[in-house]
DNA sequence: GTGAAAGCGCTAACAT
DNA sequence: ATGTTAGCGCTTTCAC
């Protein structure tokens, strides 16, 4: 059998209270008796039972992150922001993939609530109404990273997408008029918002919404590929192409290259995200600047600060963006 | 409060035995009860606690993985791997990631042991006397992923690296006598196995190691830029280079092409890995395969054995690989 | 400063 | 088929 802290008490000839008391660190404590318990403790090899002080303390120090798929550049670097300030912070975390499957999420969000998480991450596309309303019988805090809640009940950690997309598409407009979007899947809201942002650039701008302008992709580099191709085959080719992801971006511009057309002399395109990939591509690309990293950061301090009942004054976190200008477009004035 | 087995059973006028009962679907109920105790469930809201659940049993079905970085394109792959078979298996994951730090290792090992996960997979450089010595104290299953032991006394699964190497370096010596190498970071058992299985090519193929052709890097995209710069300096520019890993073979065949020579036609180029990278480049990468997904499922799986004290016949798998040929080699004969 | 004792919410014999 | 009763290993009052 395991050692306990029975066990320790024995050892050391104290009491468990006591040697709880130390393992917690809790100062009303002879220095004498900590030092005999820390040393009972080293002869035995004790390691404190986290399930025991769990069911005990009603605590957990583990929280529970749902991520559409871990596998993804962009959802890892988030991940990574996330555990970091948990490491900072003394938690665990348990992650699970969903691929944006709204049974699976609801069934995450239950067993990890049901391993009694201190706490809740959720990455995914749309929170619809039975989200929310597991969120509120969580009885634990929940907080959104990169994730869109309409009604901002839950608190949330995103950029403002579209402004970011109306950025972009202005950025693009400078050099031609005819711009087109190849946007990700259109069922999200995040996506919604860049579309608006697009239109919105557009109209301020004077030009008309063009619908054989707007290609849809699912955000890999596969479908950047095929939106390329449709552009090819357009009557008339726009001079920029606004992608809603990187990776399809890449897609887009090799999809270019595949065919003979030079990026960005024949046409410039400018990607969203930042990850890694946009300094590995020849030419380097032009994107949208989303800090992924802070805001899995950021989401998990919220977290904290949720968890410990503080105050938190911004619980719907709109984080800065900017735009990097590589060399997929060309210079600007 | 939260509503507890105990509020369960007397809703449902039973004994707390009959509600467990039915919650973990031992058959010995009758389907009148079960229904009644189904009832009174759903009407309450209940949810198992599975901390209590945990502590009564001595098993949490989770298990503790521990990572390198797992916003690493490679890491996460295998990650996903790891995760869809634990799933499967009814098993959650905690993650966390050590940036193969011995120290933030041997500590992670211990928290998880703590929070009494009920197994271990685990990935890293190398592994010591200390970390086999943590796992033998386990008192649960350890399993390496894409992680060499020496030692072969903790169960592992990975590829044959120095055979890998082998192919790789011979392929590109059928077309040339010169074929230099870039490295990943030196000290893990990994490396060596694949500058062994490069150095033995070079033997069987009556080249002797020249050293200006050992480039060392450590896996990121820009090593890889840099020791395109180093190859491209040296008196004599070798026609081939095996890189230990395709996002550093992007570097490489980037910083070739931004001095104008051309892959393959001036100088191929191999990578290792295999990770989706391989076909985001012009040209495509040829590289060696590298079953990430599938070595994190089987080092999984095999997991799920050693918990289930069932018979694992072989322990330290081997998992093929292969050679891919795209365009940044020449076609072979 | 230290100890005793009562839970935390469940599982797992053991009875019936 | 169902109920009773010990724990599981800890934290946390409450005494002393």
């Amino acid at each position: 059998m395991n050692v306990t802290i029975y066990d320790v008490a024995r050892e050391a000839n104290v009491s468990m209270a006591t040697v709880s008391r130390v393992v917690n660190g809790n100062p009303n404590v002879k220095p004498a008796t900590r030092k005999k318990v820390h040393e009972a403790i080293e002869r035995l090899g004790y390691r404190p039972n986290a399930v025991a002080r769990g069911l005990a303390s009603k605590k957990t120090t583990t929280v529970g992150v749902i991520i559409p798929d871990i596998s993804s550049i962009f959802f890892a670097e988030l991940a990574r922001g996330i555990e970091d300030i948990a490491t900072m912070y003394n938690y665990n975390i348990i992650l699970s993939n969903s691929d944006q499957n709204k049974d699976k999420e609801l069934h995450l969000i239950n067993t990890m609530l049901g391993k009694q998480v201190d706490g809740l991450i959720f990455m995914g596309g749309d929170i619809t109404e039975e989200h929310t309303e597991e969120f509120r019988r969580a009885s634990v805090p929940v907080t959104l990273a990169a994730t869109l809640d309409e009604s901002e009940e839950t608190p949330s950690v995103n950029i403002d997408y579209g402004d970011a997309a109306y950025e972009a598409t202005e950025h693009l407009l400078s050099t031609s008029k005819r711009v087109a979007y190849v946007s990700g899947p259109d069922n999200t809201s995040i996506n919604t918002k860049k579309l608006e942002g697009y239109k919105r650039a557009l109209k301020d701008y004077n030009q008309g919404v063009d619908d054989e302008l707007l290609v849809l992709g699912d955000y890999s580099y596969d479908s950047g590929l095929e939106a390329a191709e449709q552009i090819i085959a357009l009557e008339e080719r726009p001079g920029g192409v606004f992608v809603a992801s990187d990776e399809m971006a890449l897609g887009v511009i090799h999809g270019f290259q595949d065919k003979g057309i030079s990026v960005p002399e024949d046409i410039e395109v400018i990607g969203f995200d930042n990850t890694r990939l946009a300094t590995m591509i020849r030419p380097t690309l032009s994107t949208i600047v989303q800090p992924m990293y802070d805001i899995g950061a950021v989401s998990m301090r919220l977290l904290t600060k949720l968890m410990n009942k503080e105050q938190a004054e911004d619980t719907n976190v709109i984080l800065p963006h900017r735009i990097i200008e590589r060399n997929s477009t060309n210079q600007k004035k």
